[in-house]
DNA sequence: ATTCTATCCATAGATAATCTATATATGTGT
DNA sequence: ACACATATATAGATTATCTATGGATAGAAT
């Protein structure tokens, strides 16, 4: 039985920074908003999760602070910088272009 | 300056089963078949692209054959098995059902 | 009181897929 | 002779993801 991915690896970056353009939220908040949003197909495990906003925070995507939850718990809220707005842009196009393309290959496409 | 992939990972076996549906190529047919039902958009490299038919005699999806080309060259000529139509079809809505999730994120579903 | 569940962070190690680079070989055109 | 397209294949590096932990706190349930 060939096991299902939680996510295509490639978009995750892509999924955290468009969860962020709503409203800065911190990482269990960004992995459930993830799973609800896509009705429970998309998962993000938190061994991918962190190692990922690392990766963000490292190119000056994202921004993080401690704040307090309303439930007052800790915890790193992440915020878009302007450079991570421009990063989404420059993934969401890439995306959509190897997206329309898979799509040629599948759909057959017949020279015109 | 962020690298642009050369496919999205994880579809490349999905593509070369789909490629195969058409008919038994070999491989550097396939890459160039893959190529220009992309607009050049996708490239599969040799380095992804052998290890990938391995991956998918070992599991029993195409078999392959050494035959001649038309150019009198000798090539493996790789053939779509009754498994391989099989898992082409899982892969198929797997992934249909990946980007369809994608897609709802990226646009921002609000709940109904 | 204690236990369970949900919320929250984070890392180590394994696994898998892809890319870079290289090696080999033949046929065609110039 | 030389370049280019055709054709297969592997080693090694890189990257991304997953599995499996470990910790801590809050609230609800028993």
């Amino acid at each position: 039985m060939a096991k299902k991915p939680d996510l295509l690896p490639g978009t995750l970056d892509m999924l955290i920074l468009k969860t962020l353009t709503r409203a800065p939220l911190h990482g269990y908040g960004i992995a459930l908003s993830i799973k609800r949003l896509s009705d429970d197909v998309l998962t993000v495990e938190e061994g991918s999760l962190y190692p990922a906003l690392q990766r963000l925070l490292l190119q000056g995507w994202v921004k993080g602070e401690w704040k307090m939850t309303e439930t007052g718990r800790r915890a790193r809220f992440y915020t878009l910088t302007a450079a991570g707005r421009k990063q989404l842009g420059i993934e969401l196009s890439q995306f959509e272009q190897m997206i329309t393309a898979i799509g040629r290959v599948l759909r057959d496409a017949q020279e015109a």
